[in-house]
DNA sequence: TCCTAAGCGAGACGGTACGTCTTGTCTTCCA
DNA sequence: TGGAAGACAAGACGTACCGTCTCGCTTAGGA
């Protein structure tokens, strides 16, 4: 809780983090090991220990605003238009997101994202449905799963395309039926 | 020459497997060590690794036949009518499939359904097709996970759920964007 | 820089000592595992690998002042005058010198006794030689077989005897071939 | 005790003692496993357990005709006189000798040697003895240990030397001391 | 400005799993 | 049906990590 106010305490974490990242990038994220970190940081075991939990804390303290959402206000622009811009976001940090979610990335780092993303699809499905929707739970489920299946074949290289390209794919198998579910308010 | 003419040999196979499909029920598959499994299955170490390299390789050899694809030929029936048997046979093996695919299983066993997936779903698409689609590759990989997405928030018990209602949200949500790009040639 | 000043590696590294000795006395060097000295000495088994690569590596540490060499200068009393003291200080630790030099002992601990025992004779026989002697390595090396071998034989309990007779049988055997060989400056 | 009436038995038997021998060659007696030996005689393991006890019990299987004794009667000659060519004939095997006796070698096998050559030793010193001698165990073991010594160091290439300096130098360190404790009847 | 509490590096430590290796027994298959 | 092939249990090996811990040195930030 007083984790700012000393400066070495900031300088440790930052360091911790980087070298995170760089290893990260060099073998992914599955294979760098906690000794792996605290050599590359330069830092004490016990130091790391201190001050994160674990190798996904030292991730989550920083993956918010790492790779993701960088939506707007839910209900305006086009049905699901996160998409492009967050399709070209990855792909400025491709390196990056291929070590986090792909192959050699973790599954804790995929759920966590899937869980955010779905917060931001949840919002922007309640902010345009007229009327209450049964199941949009499961609705959300599926159009995370579609977005973030086409985001780790991406990433693992199993084909190549542009953003404008995946984000046309994704928008145009899930969005009418979404819609469809919006205006009939019910799933099928 | 190998696998099933000694007598011997095929009871200790079957012996690990069953080891580990009892451990994954118990424990989760990710938590499960070869060393359990070779106490439970009352099985010396190097016995195990002369008939497996890893616990992977166990689960992968009797996978297959495991969990998926009870699926007709391709043309029959609705489109994705692979859907509703498939999360009914899922539910009846609920326990196992929970293990494997849900948050406590690991990525390369879901890969590898994915994997298998996108083979059915391929099929089916071409075989639906009218007319060559541009980026087929895609669009199967955002129904594919649009489907294990499901199947894994079911498996998490993220939410209760009907086989029926798993299928008519997959279908929904998916079969009017696929229909369209289907007939219209082009993905948006 | 390394060994000495953290206590706590004092303590393990004793420990891990201690227990191969008592092992060593309860079942013989050869049949003593590195599991039994990290049992015994309640040491995890990394901690055993950071300090010794080995089980001889832990018993070399502390061989040297164990059991041998309380020589005194080379050139003061009669020839091989260290004979005596040595068969009398080995009868006083009879039980490990058996464990250590007797047919369930490491050829590799018995190597490294000859070898030091080695070094004395030379250094007794160079002093003593009023020219340069031919062979004086084959020489040597005769010698200490012979005072090996009434060690070893003494050890396994082929024979029972006293240090006097010990001591009588190996310099009476030795020393006037020896002496006539420093005399006559030819080993024929 | 049917050990050689069956011709097949007598096959078995030969291609796994050949095959230790060249093995032996290779890489020292120590080192080579029952598993090398099998797979080098093409052999089944249950084969060779049920021809030999042991790989020790392989080597003595052959041992005494292979390496030592060729030792005429006690009494003729000069004392000690089977050292010359005893050492002639290690020298004409020197691999062999080498692998089995030097730092590579296994205890048991030169302990097995010691018993051979204390036997000789020991007749040859009653033969010449006019009265009989205290102790005479402990003057043979010191002999024995004088010649075996010299003999672990050639095949350890500590030292160059003919067979002849090797002769020279074990019979003049030896004998002088040795004849005096017999013909006075007493070792000191 | 000093002094003291804390942060810190270094790394020892117990624990646990790994995949490899070797041994001697015991089961299966085949001729 | 008897003997060869080789599957097997047992367990040691040396390595890799993990998360806890102990130890002094360094350094901030309050008195």
């Amino acid at each position: 809780m007083t984790g700012n106010s000393d400066r070495r305490v900031r300088r440790t974490r930052q360091a911790i983090q980087r070298a995170l990242i760089e290893l990260i990038l060099d073998k992914g994220y599955e294979t760098t090991t906690v000794t792996d970190i605290i050599n590359r940081a330069d830092v004490g075991r016990s130091t790391f220990y201190a001050h994160f939990t674990d190798k996904q804390d030292v991730l989550f303290g920083n993956l918010d605003d790492l790779v993701f959402l960088h939506a707007g206000p839910p209900s305006e622009g086009p049905l699901f238009g996160f998409s492009l811009p967050m399709f070209e976001h990855v792909q400025s940090q491709r390196q990056l997101v291929s070590a986090l979610l792909g192959r050699r990335g973790g599954g804790a780092v995929i759920a966590r994202g899937e869980q955010m993303l779905a917060e931001v699809v949840r919002r922007e499905l309640l902010a345009r449905a007229p009327q209450p929707t049964p199941r949009l739970d499961l609705v959300v489920t599926a159009v995370v799963g579609a977005f973030m299946g086409l985001l780790r074949g991406w990433a693992d290289d199993q084909f190549a395309a542009t953003p404008v390209e995946m984000d046309r794919t994704f928008r145009t198998v899930v969005t009418p039926g979404v819609t469809m579910i919006l205006t009939s308010g019910e799933p099928a």
